[in-house]
RNA sequence: GCUCCAGUGGCGGAAUCGGUAGACGCGUUGGACUUAAAAUCCAAUUGGGCGUAUAACCCAGUGCCAGUUCAAGUCUGGCCUGGAGCACCA
């Protein structure tokens, strides 16, 4: 065995040795339970960055834990590999999108084979791809089927100076990234997904998992944002064509009907016009056109001022017949409960800024009876008693909400009403590198889904990237005209494509049965596999990533596809990768590239760096003398092996009694089992695994300076606490353990070898510090055996000359004997 | 504004149940080996009393203020600071 570690010969070595003999292939039949362990997969940008190294890493380490405790391990890769930057880079060299993909695909796939990751490749799957776009939209047909995809008029960005819809990370600060002129809102007919049909299930079953954060689910909560109010019609009595008209308003705060001095409605509600008055016709229309303008920017200034003009109409508030004006104002949303929202500004923040501007006449109607506000500096929002309400004065508020809206719906202007934040999942893309939705237009049967078998709707190649103004995929000569599967007569297909979100809403299914050509995956294989395990991903994928995959997991248990509910069992978001406190970013300047790092110290010095120093849900700062050390501590273990593998044997035998250091030893090295295995399992606190690595090396060390000769025993001794060393080590550095494996002769591969296992009665030391308190406060620490019973603990304790001194003279009011740990002596 | 997370040496961080605060590492300092360097090894490293050495001892200390307890980094209440997410959601 060499005595020096040379990781970029070794490492080379073994990677092509797995990859010959498919090491990290993966069968669907096992007698082993199953254990999937999924990394978020990427998008083949050009290369990998240290987020993706280390996300990759911990999943790895996880998967090749399991599979060493005797897990049939599925563990998987792929590509999200439509979207916009292939796109772009297109349209800049008048180039194929699909040529720039497969070329970063080959770089980083290369990249994942030198961070010797167990990955079964025969599994991989491709977004961009025909074998998997095909059941993209086969999906999308069976949810249009289940009636959860409509069509509808929807607000898009949209540049007039290009002719172009942008995607909202187009947008900056308002405007074009492309021209600079200012983004518009424009209504488009596009397809969206009804995940709102399934708001209320996705929120209350964030409750069954139990294996994810805090901190996602409250974020998903926050998003789906569920809220329980009334809705009250309001009779408009002065529409300007004399129509009998209502105003529907959407309130929490049923409570505060009798403070309503004005009424609310988004510039973009649908009946504005109707309920405008000749007068204020001109003013009106100004408003909306601005509003329409200023969305965007409007969206990110943090310091709005309302604005708002009158309608010239009026509403009756049926609750106590008062008669108040109809405004419009851009602080109410179109798209949010029903577009008008009734004005208290006594009682909400909001009218009250509003009410102050344009002089508003205010009335308290919730009064704190020890404190009583009269609202003219701010609104007062807390629970409070009803005053000027009518009959329900002197109702706490709380319970005014249910009995005023009871009494409306008595009377039949009002209901009880669930809202959510939650909106539609729009889905339409206006461009070319996505999944063509499925989707004609007949001339005469209009809308028509394309028929199953003949799928995939294939991406045209006769495509012009150098357009500018509209989506590369209508220049195509081939793509648009079609036939009607209905009639047979002249159809166009639909040119938009999908949001790449559906292709990743469902990847971790098609993993189970990746080359399935006849189906999107078969349902007992995917009911095997599924849920996913352990889902390792950063926090960006909160939100939506997270969210559509639970939809579309249970849209398709609805649809008879499978027959589960969640997809993601347990979540573990990591950290950033940071350096030098900011975020690692090619504009700061301050990448690491993982290349440099493979080339000079070797992938197992990476991997084990980028465990090491947080742990994986934290923040990670790299540091170049962090890498430095972790390569001089695999240096010091390859050396602990090399200069002893004259003493190993692996098939060593140890008999007790041992000699009181060997013993020691022993004990040692289970003690590190058991914390090892521990903290895997506990939340996979890697930086703590390493940590006892070390430990248990500098203890080998430590032990073998104090021996001149190695007798049998002690080379037994030996060879049991390196072997175990290795093993320990064997997920973090796999080349290194797998070359010293092989070195020492073992048979097979380490990765094939079993989990170390510990004895309860030898994972603890033989004796113990006994630690005196006084009072609560350390006086004493002495050496004991760990086999003291109480009454001997409280003993020694007090036989101690510092505690003497200490209690000396005072009485002792109560001892408290803690087992195995300490003593304390309360004295007065 | 609302929601969530975090706050421990010079730095990253450790501390199953409330029971030795600072594991392990980085950095720094001193030393050994070497002609020299690298590599390696040894030692010290929370602050203060404390100063020339040695040995010991004492006090304070986990963002701040209270509380519970024999005992609090850990539990409770109230704040402060930083980060993240959402953000005119009626």
């Amino acid at each position: 065995m060499k005595e020096s570690y040379f990781p970029q010969e070794i490492e080379k070595k073994w990677q092509r040795v797995w990859e010959e003999t498919k090491a990290f292939k993966t069968l669907d039949e096992s007698d082993k339970p199953k254990y999937y362990a999924l990394s978020m997969f990427p998008y083949p940008s050009g290369k990998l960055h240290m987020g993706h190294v280390r996300n990759y890493t911990i999943t790895d380490v996880i998967a090749r834990f399991k599979k060493a405790n005797g897990f049939n391990v599925l563990h998987p890769i792929g590509w999200d590999s439509f979207g916009l930057p292939a796109e772009n880079a297109a349209m800049k060299h008048n180039a194929d999108p699909e040529t720039w993909t497969d070329e970063n695909i080959a770089y980083m796939t290369k990249q994942l084979k030198m961070l010797g990751l167990s990955y079964d490749w025969d599994r991989e799957v491709t977004t961009c791809k025909p074998d998997y776009y095909k059941w993209t939209q086969w999906l999308f047909l069976q949810l249009y089927k289940k009636g959860l995809v409509y069509k509808k008029e929807a607000a898009v960005n949209w540049c007039d100076e290009c002719g172009t819809v942008l995607a909202n990370e187009q947008v900056i600060d308002g405007k074009c990234w492309r021209c600079d002129s200012v983004v518009e809102k424009k209504y488009l007919s596009q397809w969206f997904i009804k995940i709102t049909d399934y708001a209320d299930v996705l929120l209350e079953d964030l409750d069954k998992l139990t294996g994810w954060g805090d901190n996602v689910k409250t974020m998903q909560a926050n998003w789906i944002g569920k809220s329980k109010g009334a809705i009250f019609k309001f009779p408009v009595v002065d529409a300007p064509n004399g129509e009998e008209m209502y105003v529907p308003v959407y309130t929490t705060r049923p409570d505060t009907v009798f403070g309503i001095t004005y009424l609310v409605v988004a510039p973009e509600y649908k009946d504005i016009e109707k309920l405008t008055t000749s007068e204020n016709k001109e003013a009106v229309e100004e408003y909306r056109a601005n509003a329409r303008k200023m969305t965007e920017i409007e969206r990110l200034s943090t310091d709005r001022v309302k604005t708002g003009v009158p309608l010239g109409t009026h509403c009756r508030n049926p609750f106590n017949g008062e008669v108040f004006p109809l405004w419009t104002a851009d602080y109410a949303l179109v798209e949010y409960g029903t577009g008008a929202v009734m004005a208290v500004p006594t009682h909400d923040e909001r009218d009250f800024d509003f009410a102050k501007k344009y002089n508003m006449p205010m009335k308290v109607v919730i009064e704190n009876p020890e404190n009583p506000s009269d609202c003219k500096d701010s609104a007062y929002t807390e629970p409070g008693v009803l005053v000027n309400s009518g009959e329900f004065n002197g109702m706490k508020n709380n319970e005014a909400k249910k009995a005023i809206t009871k009494w409306a719906v008595d009377k039949g202007f009002g209901e009880f009403k669930t809202q959510y934040r939650l909106r539609d999942w729009l889905i339409s893309r206006q461009r070319y590198w996505g999944a063509p939705i499925p989707v004609v237009y007949c001339d005469k049967c209009g809308i028509q889904p394309v028929p199953e078998d003949q799928l995939p709707v294939m991406l045209p190649k006769d495509v012009d990237f150098s357009v500018a103004g509209k989506s590369p995929i209508t220049t195509s000569k081939t793509f648009k005209d079609t036939v009607c599967p209905i009639c047979g007569g002249h159809a166009t297909r639909e040119t938009d494509t999908m949001d790449t979100f559906m292709c990743s809403s469902w990847y971790y299914l098609r993993y189970a049965d990746a080359r399935n050509s006849e189906k999107c995956f078969d349902r007992d294989t995917v009911n095997h596999w599924l849920p996913v395990d352990q889902y390792v991903g950063g926090i960006e994928h909160a939100i939506l990533h997270l969210l559509y995959s639970r939809f579309f997991t249970k849209a398709l248990r609805d649809c008879g596809l499978l027959d589960f509910d969640e997809p993601f069992k347990n979540l573990l978001t990591q950290g950033m990768v940071l350096k030098d406190g900011a975020k690692m970013s090619k504009s700061k300047g301050n990448t690491v590239d993982p290349d440099e790092i493979f080339e000079n110290y070797g992938a197992d010095t990476a991997r084990l760096f980028i465990l090491s120093d947080s742990p994986p849900a934290r923040d990670f700062d790299w540091s170049d003398a962090g890498v430095e050390g972790c390569y001089k501590f695999l240096n010091r273990v390859w050396r602990l092996i090399s200069t002893n593998a004259d003493n190993i044997t692996l098939d060593y035998k140890l008999n007790f009694p041992l000699a009181k250091e060997n013993d020691d030893l022993i004990r040692t090295v289970h003690i590190a089992i058991k914390g090892i295995t521990n903290d895997i399992s506990n939340d996979f606190q890697f930086n703590t695994v390493i940590s006892k690595y070390r430990e248990l090396t500098n203890a080998i060390y430590d032990w073998q300076s104090k021996k001149s000769d190695l007798n049998e025993e002690d080379k037994n001794v030996l060879s049991f606490a390196i072997v175990s060393l290795m093993k320990l080590m064997s997920p973090v550095a796999v080349h290194l353990t797998e070359e010293a494996w092989s070195e020492l002769g073992g048979i097979g591969s380490i990765h094939e070898q079993p989990w170390c296992e510990w004895d309860e009665n030898l994972a603890k030391s033989s004796s113990i510090t006994l630690v005196v308190q006084v009072n609560g406060k350390v006086k004493d620490k002495i050496e004991v055996d760990a086999g003291l019973n109480q009454d001997e603990m409280k003993q020694t304790a007090l036989d101690s000359p510092k505690i003497k001194s200490q209690i000396e003279g005072k009485m002792v009011v109560k001892t408290i004997v803690v087992p195995g740990k300490l003593v304390n002596i309360v004295v007065k």
